[in-house]
DNA sequence: CGCGAGATTTCTGTCGACAAGAAGTATACA
DNA sequence: TGTATACTTCTTGTCGACAGAAATCTCGCG
């Protein structure tokens, strides 16, 4: 396609990998590349006009994250998503969800509330533009904000890989609003955000849970009704 | 050293990256490469007989994990123990044995209940022989064996992450015993075993929180003495 | 004697190439 | 025609080497 620019290599020394790797994480993560697609090397490193070995610490990364499944020797490809341990994937993002506002209200320092509100300022924009792309990017980053206002990396780390993750299963989710997501989400986020900022641990605790237990029924609606689907073909 | 045996190259294929990043991974959390060491790729290759290639990709995947820094086109050293934040450290490994040892009592299938009997065994052992390595081995193997039995994939990361970050710390604490942990801990452990084989979700939460309270107070208390210390000089 | 600019050294990031496994293919034999 | 075996091909794991960036050293100047 742009094989006319590969050119002049005139690039910036450290940018490879993280070239490969963020390219990798968003086509992953927006199903550009679908569970289970193959990945060949070869065939990136021409794509970015680089070598195999940057592409291969990129792989390398996403595989400890486990967005991708590497066969020794042989292929690897996309991760699918676990339908069967959906379950535990559940669980897991509610107890962070509560965790992560919980501490958020009670650590927060000056500075936090204002990107806090700026990401919740871009979601309701891509609410309002029916973006799901920037919806589901937007409100990724309002909760790793809250997160990080938390002040726990061993949280935040695995707050953001289920958010990550997420991203896939909310894509079909807001998918099956027809990019219309409830507008409720976006007052659930302005309640978050009034609790957090009264430093009122306990309410902001169960709205989180709310929160969670709202997106969780309705991505099991979801997929109840897109297995009813698969049974009925 | 050993350089006499570099002679014959004769390595099974895809042994070379986790060769290394055993390796380092081990001697990272038994403390012989202590905190702030600085590594170079090049002596590592030739200590293993490997290219700096395979090590390149170790060392990947330990900075995902955070067991070392890299700084960019400049050194890449052991993390350093964060002191500063080991109240996060603290909260993050209370919830967990908290969350694991409960879904285990939930969801324990047939055979795991032997493997977690046999680690436990593993750590009386380690106990006796007042042989401190064993001991933070068996009883990191010992709680991961009851997170896998909690069938969540995403808490048993983090679990495992928060208890080989731990192994460092823990290493002091054991230390501050004389490599004679409290008799208590067995028992603790015992105790954990027969809630989670009765499935009493409740107990073995109770159950966790008090073993994890209990290690958190005594290694707070080793670092209030040994902060003493260091304000002493 | 102290300090800053240029040179040197050292280490990292990237590259192209080679070899080992595994998948796919063709062929020979029953 | 079906099956087992040898071959081909394709991909990955590893290697040695080169080039760029940062730290260190050196030298000249104030």
């Amino acid at each position: 396609m742009d094989d006319t620019a590969a050119a002049l290599p005139e690039r910036k020394r450290g940018s490879g990998v993280k070239k490969a790797y963020d390219l990798l994480r968003t086509e992953i993560l927006d199903l550009t590349l679908p569970p289970g697609s193959p990945i060949d090397e070869v065939q990136l490193a021409e794509r970015l006009s680089l070598s195999r070995t940057p592409i291969r610490e990129a792989l390398a990364r996403l595989a400890t994250e486990g967005l991708i499944d590497t066969l020794p020797n042989r292929s690897t490809m996309v991760s699918n998503i676990d339908f069967l341990n959906l379950h535990a994937f559940f669980d897991a993002i509610t107890l962070m969800y509560r965790v992560t506002t919980r501490l958020a209200a009670k650590n927060w320092q000056p500075g936090d509330l204002e990107i806090i509100r700026a990401h919740q300022r871009d979601f309701a924009t891509a609410v309002a533009n029916h973006d799901a792309l920037a919806m589901i990017g937007t409100n990724r980053d309002f909760h790793a904000t809250i997160a990080e206002a938390a002040r726990n990396p061993y949280y935040l780390s695995l707050f953001v890989r289920l958010l990550d993750d997420g991203r896939r299963l909310l894509r079909l989710y807001y998918q099956s609003f027809n990019d219309r997501p409830p507008p409720s989400v976006v007052e659930e986020h302005e309640d978050i955000i009034a609790a957090v900022t009264a430093r009122d641990v306990e309410t902001a605790d169960r709205l989180a849970k709310a929160h969670a237990d709202q997106i969780v029924r309705q991505i099991q609606k979801l997929l109840a009704w897109d297995q009813r689907q698969e049974i009925s073909l």
